[in-house]
DNA sequence: CTGTGTGAACATCTTCACAGCT
DNA sequence: AGCTGTGAAGATGTTCACACAG
């Protein structure tokens, strides 16, 4: 398949092809007119844009199951992002190889982040090892961090930090499941109506990156 | 601390006060005028609302590091959330306790799902096992379904799925990384501007439980 | 004729600002 | 006097609809 038009990828997209066409207007012109967007060409401009082209190294700190479970996953590698080493606090890890990549141990971070120009750290510690981590993951040089600990990570200025709560998808879950017995309930007169909030928040749909309005679940 | 004000909790969640105080009042009217929340009154009605005061019991089907990093993760008991079963397609796993809990083989599912009431179903399987799983669980009365493979789900109606990718918050981690390096280098004069895009999007914020500052200076 | 690119209309979300309750 | 709850204003996001390029 050559060329697309806006109305298929829209489609496959399951978004408005005005939108589609709005948004990648904001990255150029890049279509063409009769014809569509010409795939190879669009998947390039596309990459580009969002750094998939560039080379990404990555520490993950903290080798349990979840670092050990980011350490396997596929996805990394076909997105720029090349997983330069693994660091942990155990002793007893130092040397296994994880995914193919040898433990090494806490005492050499800062080593390690200056030795391969790493400027994006993961902490897959536990909470409480969290924040120190974060310290000299900042004062090494890294400036954008994932944190998965459950903790609030506080980082100076123009550090960057996310944090991903596995709990929170299956909480948005909860809710709409929670609205599905509500409704049944109500189609039976068993229950008072539910609050307007509720009726409000159960037609959003997951966005783009799973983002949720500040105070209630998508 | 008996009661809070819109203002502090505000500053706490790094949002502006008054959307903080319209989106509580779709929940309806928990304050009092002149004095704030009373922090437990509102504590319950917001953890109702999300049906955190429900008992939900999820089954983990796919125990490999990522299954079993959920089964170990904390939060999920806090949540009202209780790991009903950990269901796995290996034999050698079967009996083997994980967090505590016995991983059962995938030929139980239907009767593990039945048996438990589970409405709520997480896969952590490999891709291509995915699929077949998770017709298995809607078939067995699944009717919400988080998805960490790296696959796209085909449900019936009245299914929600949604789907982790682990990669994505990483990605966008370096497209503001890669903003970050495009600034000083622009500042240089070494570089072209960037696109309308990057600059639009670079402006967005993580969400709900963002620990990155929610108020961006302009 | 087809399908992009985009102003303009429409819809939704956020913030302001203040009436009114405690 | 202090702080909520909320209309109205302002900002942002989405969709429509069509001029125009290929």
């Amino acid at each position: 398949m050559p060329t697309v038009s806006s109305e298929e990828l829209a489609a496959a997209a399951g978004v408005n092809s005005a939108k589609l066409r709005k948004d990648f207007s904001y990255l150029g012109s890049y279509g063409t007119r009769g014809v569509g967007y010409d795939v190879e060409y669009l998947v390039y401009q596309i990459s580009r844009e969002l750094g998939l082209t560039q080379d990404w190294p990555v520490v993950i700190v903290g080798i349990g199951n979840l670092g050990a479970a980011l350490a396997n996953y596929g996805g990394f590698a076909s997105r720029g992002f090349r997983v330069a080493a693994l660091i942990d606090a155990d002793p007893a890890m130092a040397g296994k190889p994880v995914a193919g990549i040898p433990v090494q141990h806490t005492d050499d971070l800062e080593r390690i982040i200056q030795d391969n120009g790493v400027s994006i750290g993961v902490i897959a510690t536990p909470a409480g090892a969290a924040q120190p981590v974060c310290d000299r993951l900042v004062a090494a040089g890294v400036t954008s961090i994932l944190n998965f600990a459950p903790t609030v990570l506080n980082v100076p200025e123009g550090v960057d930090v996310r944090k991903v709560d596995l709990s929170i998808e299956l909480q948005i879950l909860a809710f709409h499941e929670q609205r599905k017995a509500g409704e049944e309930a109500a189609a039976d007169g068993a229950l008072p109506p539910a609050g307007a909030a509720a009726r409000k928040a159960a037609q959003a749909d997951q966005g783009p990156d799973g983002a949720a309005p500040a105070v209630m679940p998508a």
